[in-house]
DNA sequence: AGTTTATTTAACCTTTCTGTTAACTACGCG
DNA sequence: CGCGTAGTTAACAGAAAGGTTAAATAAACT
């Protein structure tokens, strides 16, 4: 709940469930009934898997009649893909990761009780 | 822990400490002491985050003496850019996604008891 | 006004997360 | 061998996650 945003939007990422709701939101907006058919858990438990998807801000939710349509909002995905993209290099090298390691430790053996 | 891959880097990935230890193994392989230093955590604390992140295989563990190095392994977040990269064309346009829907609403309005 | 439809909230349960301190394992060294 | 260093595991506690069913809310439709 205090928790900054990006930790709400790769916690409401951590879930199939919750994937699978963005990706049915990311056709067109959908009623919360409409989103729960596909999944074997109660409406209720779509309805809180909807609640994190909002808290982190993926999900909005409007008002028609008595349905309350829920819009994809990816735009927290932004700021979490900018996160990762700080990664990008490091897992296009990652192959050869051990490799560099091994070096480096090489060239820190001339110091034998090697302070910290 | 039955969880698929991709829960399991989100998830990793949700908590401020957890990323903030992948930036440090960013820059070079740390030992779990030299990890843990920046935090105000107790040293168990932190050795269980690493296993969570390890568990995500994001990092892993070689020997070396009584020390055991973490290395950072970023080959899980390609997948999960990947998954996110999915959303991309949603979140460019974000602004004007709530004039799409309207317009949606509109094109479906004359049917009038609209069989879901 | 009373019913139906759509959705959330309440109450409850079990499991997982996150942290703590204390005890244990493993290795290197004098 | 016994000690110090590095790190994990054990045992415990509180909070949060994720599910359930039953009750409440809200608007639309006789």
């Amino acid at each position: 709940m205090t928790a900054d945003a990006l930790s709400l939007t790769f916690a409401a990422l951590a879930d199939p469930t919750r994937r699978a709701l963005l990706e049915l939101l990311a056709v067109r907006p959908m009623a919360v009934t409409e989103l729960a058919a596909p999944f074997d858990i109660s409406l209720p438990a779509v309805s809180r898997h909807l609640k994190i998807l909002r808290r982190a801000g993926l999900v909005e939710r409007s008002r028609e009649a008595q349905v309350r349509p829920c819009t994809l909002n990816a735009a927290p995905l932004k700021d979490a893909a900018a996160w990762m993209a700080h990664y990008r290099e490091h897992w296009e090298q990652s192959f050869d990761r051990l490799d560099v390691y091994l070096q480096e430790l090489q060239a820190r053996r001339p110091s034998p009780s090697d302070p910290r």
